[in-house]
DNA sequence: GCCATGGCTAGTA
DNA sequence: GCCATGGCTAGTA
């Protein structure tokens, strides 16, 4: 049986480039709905161990949540070099660009 | 703008 | 103890 890191871990791996989730959606589908903010300390601490697209987290705004401006900017230049388009406000269309996980 | 929620990794002993 | 959320309330206009 998987835990809900490992469910997690594997769904993060699987946004293709050019899409977006959010942080409750990756709760959601690991099976945790209220997780949202342990999908924070995931991405926090293991994204570099498991090669994860970070940067294709979002909040539910559509919003960069990282407050370090510079990771900010690192994370939004990520995106758009996969074609994800923000606008001025740095927003992003979850409309558009947000993954539907299902499985 | 406050705070309840969730599930555990990293790092020391 | 940590955390890059989310949802809901109180309080103002």
């Amino acid at each position: 049986m998987q835990t809900f890191t490992d469910k997690a871990v594997n769904i993060i791996k699987q946004i293709p480039p050019g899409k977006v989730m959010t942080y409750g959606q990756v709760a959601a589908a690991a099976g945790s709905p209220r997780a949202a903010r342990q999908v924070t300390r995931i991405l926090h601490s293991m994204s570099s161990k498991h090669n994860l697209p970070w940067h294709r987290i979002v909040n539910k705004q559509g919003e960069i949540a990282l407050k370090d401006e510079g990771a900010r900017t690192f994370q939004i230049e990520k995106l758009q070099e996969e074609g994800v388009e923000l606008d001025r406000s740095n927003l992003i269309d979850l409309a558009r660009f947000r993954f539907n996980f299902s499985d």
